[in-house]
DNA sequence: GTCTATATGCTGATAGAC
DNA sequence: GTCTATCAGCATATAGAC
């Protein structure tokens, strides 16, 4: 067929694609024979705009993480908006967004990379907590917790991957006499479990965060902790990743 | 050939031998094909003992949950140990076996399903909380919960996904000037992170259940806040899941 | 009941024509 | 920049030896 006169492909059209072909089926669904075919293209025709396959799914990742919400962080160096309300609401609109394209979230796994979108996240976060007051190494591990908690709430449902089938459990798993109502009750529990845990982490952390300042004040410049990397001065440096 | 007079293959080897293949190389790996040559052995023959290839990846997924130290638990109800203790040290263990086979961890999506190891802990952890005092409801999110955060700690480790590159981050993130440094202080970041985690969410939930614990005495039976799925008696049953 | 051999239709990726 | 042709490797199915 040879070149034709305007390109029939782009890597955005690629990439909203392959982003709608995760959502519809699951991230194996992916080919590149099947997202061309949706493209109405030939399969190779896509290593033109990306190296591999693989550069696509690094591309849909970083387009779902675009969605998520860090405008919060702005205000707290600026307006005095409390670190708590900026990282409960960049926690929220990130599980939010996760949960929205779910089959995606085993891609976080291989890490940040050089994502724009994953570290514009991670430096946002890591910027509004050492604005906020925390210590340099202490901000990293805020980030990272939080994104522990979060990325592990989208990690597939709890509740929903409970069989319904009541003979699985009796018997053997006394506790779980009722488990088999819980496929019913996934979404309420997969969402409310979430709230207490944030809740319960920011409790923890608003503790832990007076503290933390209470013993740089009488020392100005301590780090307030162990530092992440001894004898590189300052400490490791940043707060999220994808 | 024909059949041999032993058996040469066994679930337990299959299971073993995927599981090596996992940890030393990626869950993408293991193929029916590279499987069965590590196995001395033709491909197809596999399927005389698993239904596919899921089947044995879940059959691994469910041997490495067995390896978490569930035992803790026994003790909430007996002895009267702390469920914060009890928690604390499930936590650790869940972690630390993820940690040991982390490429496994994606395969923890598809849910606890009927894996007997997945529902030994989820009955062993619900069944404590409850025990200890917690409304049902309310132990089946802090269940919940829990496993979030501890299976998205495993879920590729946060600090080693950041380039070592310092020209990745100048002038564009303003405050990852130091974060080229964060893959060396990797699991110094990942371990430290999860503790701060773990002590936050537990400093949280000591504070929640002292509230729910008192609201509960003056009102008994009451199930401490919003069942999980309104109209059945008692709200969900569990506490855990893979 | 456990294996081997063979076959089908997928997959990611490359080479070269236009 | 897209095409066709082609490669090696994949999960799985089936038939037959013992």
């Amino acid at each position: 067929m040879g070149r034709p006169r305007r390109p029939l492909l782009s890597r955005d059209r690629i990439v909203a694609t392959a982003l709608a072909l995760v959502d519809a089926e699951s991230l194996e669904a992916v080919s590149t024979r099947r997202l061309a075919a949706e493209l109405g293209v030939s399969g190779p025709a896509l290593y033109n705009h990306f190296a591999g396959k693989d550069a696509i799914i690094d591309a849909v990742v970083d387009t779902v993480l675009g969605e998520v919400d860090i405008t919060g962080f702005a205000g707290v160096g600026a307006d005095g908006t409390p670190w708590q309300d900026a990282l409960r609401q960049w926690a929220r609109s990130y599980r939010e967004v996760l949960a929205g394209h779910p089959h995606i979230v085993p891609a976080l796994a291989t890490g940040p990379g050089r994502r724009p979108h994953a570290l514009r996240m991670a430096d946002a976060v890591f910027g509004a907590l050492v604005d906020a007051g925390w210590p340099r190494a202490q901000a990293t591990r805020v980030g990272v917790l939080m994104r522990y908690f979060v990325t592990g709430s989208a990690l597939g449902s709890f509740a929903g991957g409970f069989p319904d089938d009541a003979a699985v459990y009796a018997g053997t798993y006394p506790h779980l006499d009722r488990a088999h109502l819980l496929a019913d009750a996934q979404r309420e529990i997969d969402e409310s479990a979430f709230e207490a845990g944030l809740e319960a982490l920011m409790a923890g952390l608003t503790v832990r965060y007076a503290a933390v300042v209470a013993e740089r004040g009488g020392e100005p410049g301590a780090d307030g902790g162990p530092d992440p990397a001894p004898g590189r001065p300052g400490g490791a440096a940043t707060g999220q990743k994808s």
